[in-house]
RNA sequence: GCGAACGUAGCUCAGUAGGUAGAGCAGCGGAUUGUGGUUCCGCAUGUCGCGGGUUCAAGCCCCGUCGUUCGCCCCA
């Protein structure tokens, strides 16, 4: 497997380094993002970049593609047991709940995170095998009001960047009973013109029967015409619930599509699940997304604790920032760049330069003794508020002229020197 | 896992009858030896992703490989 003849290492398939005029961007998201999780009350969790396999694959479904094929697993060396870097978010968060008893007594939890994630996929635009989410969960709630809250919190996130061309898809896939029944008719319905059916479809019809509503085959959408709507076999509370909810979406000025073939690719979800797409991105068009998850603790041995979370795909967050906004990925500016007339005076600048540090002023030195001309350039290409020149002169006489970069003015100063 | 395209200087890319590589930008130096952004002049740069093959000769053709991109699948 080793590529020996490959001189040039690489980051492998699917990551990538996030340099510095990108970095800038990932700051603004990152703490947008926690602005908003404080104005609701969320506090921040982190937890393990590996877990233990089961943690993943009891929860998010053994048929599942990112169980059965996009894990990174190993073997913890010397031990017995098998981990593996999280896939997602959520199921770590709700183990160290329930190892930490934050929810043992019924009590409101809220929380938000924000990470790297792991999965083998094929790599495309907007889709990588190490990607970054931001997303918020809240514990011991089974209101639609919480369900509304999740989703305006991620909306807000979105609204803040100024991403304000996104669609949000909603629908309701009822509880564990209906959804079961549910499947069942579907089941039976499309198993009479299996045949017809592309070959894929065919292939989910015994995996995850859910996901043919979402087919793109246009064969398939012709059959699901006539296929039994999941909306028919939702219970009466479970209607109430989803009313509620986009009752309270519509009062605080949020739009939203139902999308009846929202099904989502997570087998844990019930009840209200919700998608956030966008058009400035490419086949990849989830911008994040999330659902209700009251069952998901008593796989970690926890009390019945009902659940809702959403998630954002930070990397293609930033594609449409890039894209949209590309003023956020200027880098910051320096307050002084100090020119040193030659090595001589070389020791003093960096004096004088950490004096002025530990007055909070930001201050650059050129490290290579280039000349005069090349520090001015480099000044002004960073964007050096001010620029003082140190010879034998400002030496001698302790005195300095400090350059306006803006307006050229110049200024007689003598502090820090000396 | 399947199908398709692409991979040339730090960056964007040209190189289309196969004959030992070019432009713009960025970089560095200079335009009366202590002051930037414009302009002008000069300099440097690449194992043409990697490996193999065909050929007298390959960046250009063939095979493999790695990577990127697009679609499918799936998902954030």
């Amino acid at each position: 497997m080793e590529n020996t003849s490959q001189k040039n290492i690489q980051s492998p398939r699917g990551t990538r380094d996030l340099l510095p005029d990108q970095i800038v961007g990932w700051q603004f998201l990152e703490k947008v993002f926690s602005e908003v999780a404080q104005r609701f009350g969320y506090q921040e969790i982190r937890t393990p970049i590996f877990e233990h396999t089961e943690v993943f694959s009891r929860v998010i479904g053994e048929n599942t593609d990112v169980v059965s094929k996009e894990m990174y697993s190993f073997q913890d060396k010397g031990e017995k047991y098998s981990l593996t870097l999280r896939p997602e978010m959520t199921a770590g968060a709700v183990r160290a709940a329930v190892q930490h008893n934050l929810t043992a007594t019924g009590q409101l939890q809220r929380l938000w995170y924000i990470g790297p994630q792991f999965r083998y996929e094929r790599p495309q635009a907007g889709r990588f095998r190490q990607f970054y989410q931001c997303g918020a969960e809240c514990y011991n709630a089974s209101s639609p009001e919480s369900d509304a809250e999740l989703i305006m919190f991620a909306a807000m996130v979105l609204q803040e960047l100024g991403l304000s061309q996104y669609t949000l898809h909603i629908n309701t896939l009822g509880t564990a009973g209906c959804r079961e029944q549910y499947v069942q008719a579907l089941v039976q319905y499309l198993e009479e013109k299996k045949e017809l059916l592309s070959h894929d479809s065919q292939v989910r019809l015994t995996k995850n029967p859910l996901r043919i509503l979402d087919s793109k085959d246009r064969g398939d959408k012709a059959i699901l015409k006539d296929a039994p709507i999941l909306s028919d076999y939702l219970s009466e509370e479970s209607k109430q619930h989803f009313t509620k909810v986009l009752s309270i979406l519509e009062a605080n000025g949020y739009s939203y599509t139902i999308t009846q073939s929202l099904v989502r690719g997570l087998d844990y979800y019930s009840h209200t699940v919700f998608e956030f797409t966008s058009s400035d991105l490419g086949s990849q068009d989830a911008l994040g997304g999330g659902g209700r998850y009251d069952s998901m603790f008593e796989y970690f041995g926890g009390k019945h604790t009902p659940s809702v979370g959403f998630s954002l795909g930070m990397d293609r967050i930033i594609m449409i920032l890039q894209k949209i906004r590309p003023e956020i990925f200027t880098l910051p500016t320096i307050d002084c760049y100090i020119i040193a007339m030659d090595k001589t005076v070389g020791e003093v600048v960096q004096t004088m330069a950490m004096k002025m540090r530990q007055n909070n002023i930001s201050v650059i030195t050129d490290l290579q003794y280039r000349s005069l001309k090349a520090q001015m350039r480099e000044a002004n290409k960073i964007g050096a508020k001010t620029v003082i020149v140190i010879g034998e002169e400002e030496i001698k006489s302790k005195q300095y002229k400090v350059k306006n970069m803006e307006d050229g003015s110049e200024t007689l100063r003598s502090e820090f020197i000396g």
